[in-house]
DNA sequence: TATACTAATGACTAATCGGTCATTTTGTCA
DNA sequence: TGACAAAATGACCGATTAGTCATTAGTATA
């Protein structure tokens, strides 16, 4: 394991227990058992941390729910959507427990920033998979069912968190996709117009930053053990840095990388910076 | 106005703004215009103000709610419950922002408990609603009811706040009756059942103690201008050290407070303590 | 073994924090 | 006016913080 993810691991932990501010980089690195200036080897500053820690679970977090939903029959999507949140909620707890209590702190720019940006994605993907499910029928009610959607969730992982309660995902996500059924048929009195809603629509897809890829790649890279996937990786960097390689050959190599479940983001980034469908 | 009022304005302020941990004591009273040991004598601790803070806005929303709760046709129970919890938050913005962000804090043990206790007050509170507006019926879906309602104003209650939007507390209380009353109607497959839900119903109403109400009585003194309300306050609090006066004069005086809308709660504990109806 | 390089250390700094208290200012009596 | 008390001040304290950097340990090469 590399010591990125070492202190990530571990102040993950931290930070959930006692919340960011409360939480000294001493402590962090004595839990680490390395030093503090070994800390400051691997981030600039106790903010890129945070930063990287909501990064890094909010892109494996966002690929999974889009990837459920869609690559699932419109029949389906809105129980997959609710098992991959509650389920991705069950295997880091400790990493909603963050967001929970951090969510709109503004002392750090770049961290409410990132916060933000998420929020609109998630909104992004719920408007695209309310849409597939309903189609036309549920127009003037869209934005409402949005909002109630991220309410449901959130009224239900904060009894689940408080209550530390291990809890059935099948079941959750079924009640909760009648719920979100009943709405959608029901709703005859929406809050929010289509001109309210305009800053639902707002959201657009970031550009694929050579930069931005270029770090992920990396960290990628450092966080593997030796295998296919990381030398398709090193490939790929150099693909990026100076391209040699056909199209069929670029889209093998991401295929490697595709089947680690953890990295779909990255995956979807690869694809996107390549062209290839 | 009294230091402590000014205090507390001033600091809901910066606490809203930039987070509890992340406003210095010495910020505070710059912002308040007066000196460091000038707030000691207000407040024994930092952690005591922003007890106070929460104390006072959650007594007051709790004991507006109830009153909107308890004194409204079955029919028209939910609307009241959505208008003064709008209203309240439309006239309290700063504090529904500290409360967001502040909510699950670990650091502070008083702190976390008195959330928790506001917490399962208003689930009382919504039990007791629907209850008397839908009775038996509901009686297996009941704790969802509760956390789909806490839900939805946490989900409405955020996109507002992120929007800082003025808005139309009449439309949003309809609105979310409506989704409420769909749902109460339709939902066959609850996720927490009766068994689950034993931790809804384990709340119990604090006895009044002496203490706490000699000093919400001398808080509220501190903060009236001269008045009957005041003189009245005086008398009782005579009377809760040595009964001296009939219960039909106390009841009198209490009824002096009673109309002052912002000291529903007080006027609550008194008719207690001195077991009046 | 000697050399060169990187990785890792932890004592240190400057700043900030919550909280205290000797001192001064203000207000109220005779 | 003068004597006294209450209110208010802000320099100061010990503790803690994020971040730095001269030094050391570890490792690979010659």
């Amino acid at each position: 394991m590399s010591k990125k993810k070492l202190i990530m691991d571990k102040s993950l932990e931290l930070f959930a227990n006692q919340g960011f501010e409360a939480t000294s980089v001493q402590q962090i690195t004595d839990y680490c058992g390395i030093s503090k200036g070994a800390f400051y080897l691997s981030f600039k500053s106790k903010d890129e941390l945070i930063i990287a820690l909501i990064d890094h679970f909010m892109q494996q977090l966002a690929a999974d729910i889009d990837s459920a939903v869609t690559s699932s029959n419109s029949d389906d999507i809105l129980y997959y959507f609710y098992h991959t949140s509650f389920q991705s909620f069950q295997n880091h707890a400790n990493f909603v427990k963050i967001l929970l209590n951090e969510q709109t702190h503004t002392f750090n720019d770049a961290l409410l920033n990132k916060m933000r940006y998420y929020d609109r994605k998630t909104d992004q993907t719920i408007l695209t998979m309310i849409e597939k499910v309903y189609g036309e029928a549920i127009n003037n009610i869209k934005f409402d069912l949005i909002l109630s959607i991220k309410g449901l969730i959130n009224g239900y992982s904060g009894y689940l968190l408080f209550n530390r309660m291990e809890f059935d995902v099948d079941l959750i996500s079924r009640s909760l996709v009648e719920k979100t059924d009943i709405l959608a048929k029901n709703i005859t009195m929406p809050f929010i117009t289509e001109d309210n809603g305009k800053m639902f629509q707002q959201f657009q897809e970031e550009e694929v930053s050579e930069d931005n890829l270029l770090q992920l790649i990396n960290t990628t890279i450092d966080e593997l053990e030796d295998s296919i996937a990381k030398e398709s990786l090193l490939l790929l960097k150099e693909q990026i840095r100076t391209p040699t390689y056909q199209q069929a050959i670029v889209k093998g190599l991401i295929e490697n990388i595709k089947n680690l479940s953890q990295y779909k983001w990255l995956t979807h980034l690869l694809t996107k910076y390549f062209n290839i469908n």
